[in-house]
DNA sequence: AAAATACTTGACTGATCAGTCTACATCGGC
DNA sequence: GCCGATGTAGACTGATCAGTCAAGTATTTT
């Protein structure tokens, strides 16, 4: 056995592949040791609870996916395309798997009246995300492609429509509603509608 | 004891109550039975498990609410004004507490790689509900009011964005996003916009 | 080579889980 | 007054739960 250990890595990661498969409640630490092929002491050697590996799973989760965000919603690209190209990228990840987004989105109804830190970690992190959006938006304004005299009460809209529909995508399992979004968010935005015509 | 008891109500109104303030995962048949004081052979007299006594309860909490719905979006009030007067009887109703469409939200998306039976009555309950929006739209559409040549999609959308409202106002406990959420809607539904202004 | 560090093992505890079972109570109908 | 139907009581089973712990094994440091 190596001096450091990729236990940890091994547990959060199949802590979230549970989640996602079941659901943060159903996840239990026994199903998390098999899966990562770790025993009880392993897990409580690293982590004190369920609760503090999840936030731990969360954040780095968060961490994996910061730089693809920072490009996407890099100032140098014009802001109505950010959005673009993030629900484009949106929809390709959902399209094969699992995504920062959406085990997030479930985990954070089911312990928004339970678990208090990982309810903390998941709005931490989606603050994070909101701030893309509002930058975002905040140019458009600037360069009069949009009204929204209010970034942020607009890119909180934003997200939870976003999330919404993820939501419904998942339950529902279809795409569709995803490759839709692109149109109702540049309509939430106040966009002036470009029919995406059929010829 | 009476000859027809009111057990069976009050083991589905515990359980709805529960699993609104916890989760579905997380709410235990001992949970349920304590909170409506009955008895283990009482509650497997009434329902054979957990997920059937969920179905139940979530019928029994649509038949309650479908009135409501039938008069809010009655074809006698002008389509746009049964959106208004929907998410206004929304707001109200989760200023106060529980309502069908959260629970239901926070459910459906724990359910929904786990449990068919439950994940199908939310379904089915869903597809009542965004029926009121397909017709309200397509009412509007036929009034010149909106554009809107797939009514379906737009309904299926505008039910999303709603979802998502509702449960991200649930976890922040933050009623604003949901007083806004009016304004969005029609965005969403593509309506010109009518600046609601401050005087 | 000894000691310290970093990690692993798996048995154990006591609580809680879903679900079963038999015995019992209370009623309307006769 | 008794019978069948509708409901209730609660002990019990075996599985699974989160979390503990003492003992062990590598690997690095000295």
């Amino acid at each position: 056995m190596p001096r450091v250990s990729d236990m940890k890595k091994r547990l959060t990661d199949a802590a979230l592949d549970l989640m996602w498969e079941n659901s943060y409640g159903t996840t239990s630490v026994d199903a998390i040791c098999e899966r990562a092929g770790a025993k009880k002491g392993s897990f409580y050697y690293f982590f004190k609870s369920k609760s503090e590996l999840t936030v731990a799973a969360l954040e780095a989760e968060w961490n994996k996916n910061k730089a693809n965000m920072d490009a996407l919603f890099s100032p140098t690209v014009p802001p109505l395309e950010r959005f673009d190209r993030y629900f484009d990228h949106v929809q390709l990840q959902e399209a094969c798997g699992s995504i920062l987004g959406c085990p997030m989105l479930s985990i954070g109804s089911e312990v928004s009246t339970q678990d208090p830190g990982v309810r903390a970690t998941v709005e931490r992190i989606w603050d994070r995300k909101i701030k893309y959006f509002e930058s975002a938006i905040r140019d458009a304004h600037a360069q009069g492609l949009i009204e929204a005299p209010d970034p942020e009460a607009k890119a909180r809209a934003l997200f939870a429509c976003y999330h919404g529909t993820l939501a419904q995508a998942r339950i529902e399992n279809d795409v569709g509603l995803l490759r839709d979004f692109k149109q109702v968010a540049m309509d939430v935005l106040g966009v002036k509608h470009v029919q995406a015509a059929s010829s």
